[in-house]
DNA sequence: TCTCCTATCATACGAACGTATGAATGAATC
DNA sequence: GATTCATTCATACGTTCGTATGATAGGAGA
């Protein structure tokens, strides 16, 4: 599982083959079809452990203490956490998202419970006043994920030797998600809370 | 090539093979290996005529009109209708970053090309006072440059039947990634810019 | 000790892969 | 009309792919 998981979100589904997945494993080549059944059976089983956690996460933020607000930058941070717990994964929603087919069926169930907590915590902000108006919940539930996956995945692209973010630190990233999304979302006025 | 960057794109490297590109371009198997000499070639040709347009566009708003707000919009709008006109690109764009590899020239380039020109305009915003202080240009621009990519790649993927980005259309979620943006950016006490 | 039973192993199979090769084609040049 | 030359075409090569198969191993239960 562990081989798998780095593979497949390193070379992608296909460039992933059995053999390279086992040999790293130090695992025999027949390994995945007795265990797993097949490859494909393999990765629905690596996605769906690598999504299980982050649905959990998400959940037990939501019904966490604090404010909307407190509750957002909760999420956000929660995300990066995952993502900074899982190197892979954020590989693999993309892989997902950019293969452009029906998603399988543990990542449609992800995004629906992301984008459900997140909906409700809009909805609770706005009420409370804490909250800009929210035009579109979906569109802005992805406005705000989209930072801690695109700045872990790119941040990682540009912190090389010679990429803008070089020396950038993890820390510096999160902090930057947090006060972005807070930012865009928290209604003037209430930027002490 | 036209065949190549969708099937690239909604492939992968590896999954799309010559055989299936040069079928669905009713060419010859032999035609790729003939006209560009090898299958990564091919892919390197399509990367370049998929980005350089984009790196033309960025630079042609950033020589344009307007103050820094204006010119902000003008760049998340750009990257809009280029993503828009090019149904494949995004796809690229992340497969690139999913691999985690070095990025391959124009990839490198266009990178430098965005947040070069982004970089600018924050800096003059912040001169102008139209913009908050940014602490880091380069986060900030990863920051808006992941509001048209994630919200054309995963509205696509929410648009569907029962996804909950169902019947949103194109313009409002364009408006929705510009006014989001503009909202974490501008200095408060602004917004009737 | 013998019997299961689960797991690992080496190996084999057909299919699909990227690439190479030489013949056919057909418009341009003389 | 003959020649040239850039393409297209069918086909073949060796490799690697996912999967299947039968032998082997080794601890648990009788």
């Amino acid at each position: 599982m562990r081989s798998a998981r780095r593979l497949f979100a390193r070379h992608g589904y296909e460039g992933a083959s059995i053999r390279a997945i086992t040999t790293d494993a130090e695992a025999n080549l027949g390994a995945v079809t007795y265990h797993y059944g097949s490859k494909e059976a393999l990765y629905h089983a690596v996605v769906e452990a690598v999504l299980e956690p982050l649905r959990r996460r998400v959940a037990a933020v939501s019904a966490g203490p604090g404010n909307a607000l407190d509750r957002l930058e909760a999420m956000v941070r929660a995300f990066f956490e995952q993502l900074r717990e899982n190197p892979d994964q954020p590989q693999f929603m993309l892989q997902q998202v950019a293969a452009g087919n029906d998603p399988i069926p543990p990542v449609r169930a992800t995004i629906r419970t992301v984008m459900g907590e997140l909906a409700r915590i809009f909805a609770e902000g706005e009420r409370e006043g804490l909250f800009r108006p929210i035009e579109n919940a979906a569109l802005t539930g992805v406005s705000v994920i989209a930072q801690p996956i695109q700045l872990i995945l790119v941040g990682r692209l540009l912190g090389g030797e010679a990429g803008p973010l070089h020396g950038v630190s993890d820390v510096e990233i999160e902090e930057h998600a947090v006060r972005f999304v807070r930012t865009a979302l928290i209604r003037p006025g209430e930027e002490g809370r």
